[in-house]
DNA sequence: GCTAGTCTCTGTATCGATACAGACTGAATC
DNA sequence: GATTCAGTCTGTATCGATACAGAGACTAGC
């Protein structure tokens, strides 16, 4: 077992307070003392003070949590993910904070626990999927968070750092429509919680329960109405799971229809290069013809010659980190908009005539 | 102020072991019981089981620590590292473990600090640089730890998943030298703690401290050594930092020396990148006349057509945290040596004759 | 009717530290 | 010589839970 407080105090005959002053306020005793102390403790091989012994008296932990509403898998495989969580690692660096990353398991009981369980000061929540449920459990903790999504409900005091989702997707597509598509698919992941992969159906975007996936095809949605497309003339995809095979997959059978889209609108850039790696497997001629946008400028867009929106990865994680760890005394200046910008590469252009 | 258990314990009429028992161990009290439990914390608003008390209390944390023992930012720079962490998510997901990257200040008094106040039950430890230091704390602290880097004094019972360093990167010299190439620079991140960027002239391999860059330095060193050129004859460059720009900048200056070197081995895949951003910058008849290799493979390794070793990086990371999970009973089964490949591409080829 | 055994629940000790009020000492001030 | 004060150190209360031994009540078995 290793030696605590006490069993240092007891050898140098000190009391169990002047131990811990000795590493926590060195100034609250002589130097002298401290040194004896010291090396006291080294010759029992004390460990330094318990971190978690400290946390609990302190009241905090000194670490926040970063939760993906996905598998934590999925955050590696997107390289928006990464370099997301790239900012919010250079500001906690600053702040001398370490970060937390929980795993959620599929189950949302178990993840409820997990949120639960986290030993954390607070959380940056990067939207994914529906993660409501982690956000009534981040309240229900008292714990203060930052989302990534804009959310209708949000309370006064809840922080958040994004873009305008709907105007950044309807300059995507009106660059698309202008281009005269007018037969066009739009692909998201999880546009509803238990839907299978592919073509999806929906009376309306408002049915849609993830807001910024809402945001995004509502901005789709705008573009096209303005030049005589309704929704209902639009084919929604759907696609369990931010990966691009899962799009390739997803995407695959429609291109074997008989009035095949010649346009398709990935919600992101990962969606949108499984798009192009399913049309890689098909013949010239469609690889050619269908326009692909798709959403956040990650390195491999540029690449790939990928049309697409970009907005400020590492930002946006830099500031939801610093929103949690310093939050402004301002309400207002703890929503926080970042500006996009439409960029044209090679995945786009006219419809063919055929 | 939060409720705490003995509120609810309080307001419902039973002991705190009780309440403690409805959220721990639902099999220790009737179901009725504990929904009357459940119901008082909901309309109390108690949190649940504070996770650092708990923590305390039972021992452990349910988290482990990834160190990287560079910047924080650096980790996830490089993709190999990004991989790494993804393997070591997927395993930590598997185990409903959460995993604590904690940032490194830059001063080692406070870094040692930083480590000492994780809380976490073991560490991971992605070797970058000289991180002596940190095992010791580890060790002082009596955590178990996987390292990623074979070293000499390590204990019996340390565990360790890395590659076969030296073999690895003879393989790769031996394919340069194989092509005619005599003059060659090696380049490697934090040869010496505190060198300059640039050349760098060493009496022998023995004087790096950092065991994989001494292994991989020693298995190019030995290709050579095999065709008759020795290390006083080999171009020794230091780069402070595992960066592409970094790179670029320590071996810009060698291709305007007289007999510059043909062809430049990296210790890494980002450094190697960073050789060929540097080279892209000159004439085109540098451009085509240096072979280039690197080390790990990464993705954008295979579209630069960069020759390197190919390493697996998802599963160095998921072994590394199994292996600190799930400790094997055996000791040899801690000790862990995964497959390494020689990668061909176009970037390098024979020496050019001038 | 008595012993055993099972279910529930309680009470106390404990995890390993930090906060804070106060005690003591010796020097400086008037 | 009394007062003040800064500098050190101590003691007790506390952070919020879980472990474990054991107390009662109740059912079974013989």
């Amino acid at each position: 077992m290793k030696p605590t407080l006490q069993a240092v105090a007891d050898a140098v005959g000190v009391s169990r307070s002047t131990v811990s002053n000795a590493y926590s306020r060195p100034d609250q005793l002589s130097a002298a003392l401290r040194e004896r102390i010291l090396d006291a403790a080294r010759q029992l091989g004390y460990p330094g003070p318990n971190p978690t012994a400290r946390s609990l008296r302190r009241g905090f932990v000194g670490s926040i949590g970063v939760l993906f509403t996905s598998q934590l898998s999925y955050a590696f495989t997107d390289p928006f993910a990464v370099r997301f969580l790239a900012g919010v690692g250079a500001a906690a660096e600053r702040h001398g904070t370490s970060m937390l990353l929980v795993p959620l398991p599929p189950a949302v009981t178990d993840a409820r626990q997990a949120v639960e369980n986290a030993a954390v000061d607070g959380f940056c929540v990067y939207c994914v999927a529906d993660e409501e449920w982690a956000l009534d459990v981040i309240r229900q903790r008292g714990l203060p968070f930052v989302s990534t999504a804009a959310r209708d409900d949000a309370g006064p005091d809840e922080r958040f750092v994004g873009i305008d989702e709907r105007a950044a997707a309807r300059s995507a597509a009106a660059h698309v429509a202008g281009l005269g598509h007018r037969r066009v698919a739009l692909l998201a992941d999880s546009v509803r919680p238990d839907a299978p992969a592919g073509p999806l159906t929906l009376t309306g975007v408002d049915q849609v329960p993830h807001p910024t996936t809402r945001g995004r095809l509502s901005g789709f949605a705008d573009a096209f109405a303005e030049v005589g497309v309704g929704w209902a003339e639009l084919t929604l995809v759907n696609v369990p799971g931010n990966s691009r095979p899962a799009a390739a997959a997803a995407i695959a059978g429609l291109f074997d229809q008989p009035a095949p889209p010649t346009a398709v609108l990935a919600g992101s850039d990962v969606l949108a290069l499984g798009v192009l790696d399913a049309l890689a497997a098909r013949p010239a001629h469609d690889r050619l013809s269908v326009s692909v946008t798709g959403f956040d400028d990650v390195p491999e867009a540029a690449a790939a010659g990928l049309t697409t929106v970009r907005q400020p990865a590492e930002e946006k994680g830099r500031i939801a980190a610093e929103l949690l760890l310093d939050p402004p005394a301002d309400a207002a200046a703890g929503h926080v908009l970042l500006p996009t910008a439409l960029v044209v590469r090679e995945s786009t252009g006219p419809v063919p005539r055929s």
